[in-house]
DNA sequence: TAGTGGTCTAGACCACCAT
DNA sequence: TGGTGGTCTAGACCACTAT
């Protein structure tokens, strides 16, 4: 073919089929779920090439409405509910009467099964963005490693890394058990002298990369939350800082604050 | 040409050419600003279609490590620093020492020049969110509906969304006047009665839509943060709600606070 | 006007998934 | 095995940007 064909002026066909698609899903045409029609269904249907078809396809999945699998198709993808965490996760009521770890709290409360896996403890030199939050000379002082991976109904939510002071952690489970929550986590803290008092939480934005994307099974077009999370006690001292990497379509924050004067 | 050239077994070349080019970013070859080959120039030097070359250009893009220009190439993205706004912004010792909103005393604190632009000023019927959030019945109260536009060296950087309770500012310069700060906002309201005491922050990223990539020049690969802001008085009671909707890739949040018993 | 990215064609073969 | 998406070719014309 050589003329434009349906949009002899202005439109791009890839994008005329991608806005009648996104009209079907919104209107409910397409339901969450449902297969949209393959790329050479559409093909056919709007006479263009399959690559065409390919394009208004991929601009749908940029915008994160459906979902693309290799060999099985373009499906609606759904909106989810958030989970939501706050700073009365670091409560010591909430850690006392419920025994479960916030993140749990937060799942079951939604019905579905949490679970925390602790995939690794190392002791290591400090990276410098963390010996700063830390106040502790990344040259002198080493520092404990915990990685935690966070799942609801088996499906990965959430990463969280761990920095403490060797000093601080020496000895205690922090520092040698794969067998903690994360509840319990500051319940060891406290009994080292280190009551949780203030956080102080640094909130970004970005694409996950390539590792994290395959790691936490995100789809395409999902961003995730970056915490920086410092754990300061009764003096004001930061004991503990933790980074979560958060899929943004599933997670959310939730913070209630005084304004000071 | 039919056979694979140089990856007779497994790699794509699209990601072989993906590959070699984020390498020469990471090492520095390729430096920031630096303009890649043409698509063109690339198909050439690869013996592949110009259409391969592209997908792996798209496929850096998608990572945020490239801006592309049409007409004019594509070069190397550069990290930013962030601007970073916490609880601090409310503060009335702030508003009142310096005279300058959050948002002026962040951009300038950089070096770099501040603007906001009031788009509009409307009165409607509440969103069912906000209503919920400012606990009034939608059906009966309205709200005022205020959009600024937040600039630094005239890049565009948020949009907030501001809603209050008409009965609140009924005759005020929060109904009427586009010229007003945001500092001097919550002046406003405390003339009014009510002296912002507890905020509390809802955060979320995702991909903007079309349009707000639009309005605020966002490029491929980059999220938004949207924060819904909720102000609260002396006595407990919502009555301001924003949403802002921010880059990510230039904007953070910096949150300390107090955790509760 | 030359060079860039944006879109498109009409095929082809490969990789994956369900039946 | 048949249908799906993933990748690719070798062209073409259009839209945009700089000179």
């Amino acid at each position: 073919m050589r003329e434009v064909a349906t949009n002899p002026d202005k439109e791009p066909a890839s994008r005329t089929i991608e806005r009648d698609l996104r009209r079907r899903i919104e209107d409910g045409d397409l339901a969450v779920g449902d297969r949209l029609p393959s790329e050479r269904n559409l093909a056919e249907q709007y006479g263009v090439a399959r690559n065409t078809a390919r394009e208004a396809i991929r601009l749908l999945a940029e915008q994160g409405l459906v979902t693309i699998r290799h060999g099985s198709g373009v499906t609606v993808r759904g909106k989810t509910r958030l989970l939501r965490f706050g700073s009365e996760r670091y409560a010591r009521t909430l850690r006392q009467e419920t025994g479960l770890s916030p993140f749990r709290a937060e799942v079951s409360r939604q019905g579905r099964e949490a679970s925390v896996d602790c995939r690794s403890i190392t002791r290591i030199s400090p990276p410098a963005e963390i010996a700063e939050r830390l106040q502790i000379d990344p040259e002198t002082e080493t520092v404990v490693r915990r990685e935690n991976w966070y799942y609801a109904d088996n499906e990965p939510m959430q990463v969280g890394v761990t920095f403490a002071p060797w000093s601080i952690v020496e000895g205690t489970p922090v520092a040698d058990s794969a067998q903690m929550g994360k509840g319990s986590l500051y319940a060891r803290f406290e009994e080292r002298g280190h009551a949780i008092t203030t956080i102080r939480e640094e909130v970004t934005a970005r694409m996950p990369t390539p590792d994290e994307a395959k790691g936490l099974r995100i789809p395409d077009a999902v961003p995730v939350l970056e915490v920086t999370h410092t754990g300061i006690d009764q003096n004001g001292a930061p004991f503990e800082v933790t980074i979560f990497t958060m899929r943004a379509d599933y997670n959310g924050l939730d913070y209630r604050m005084p304004v000071e004067d």
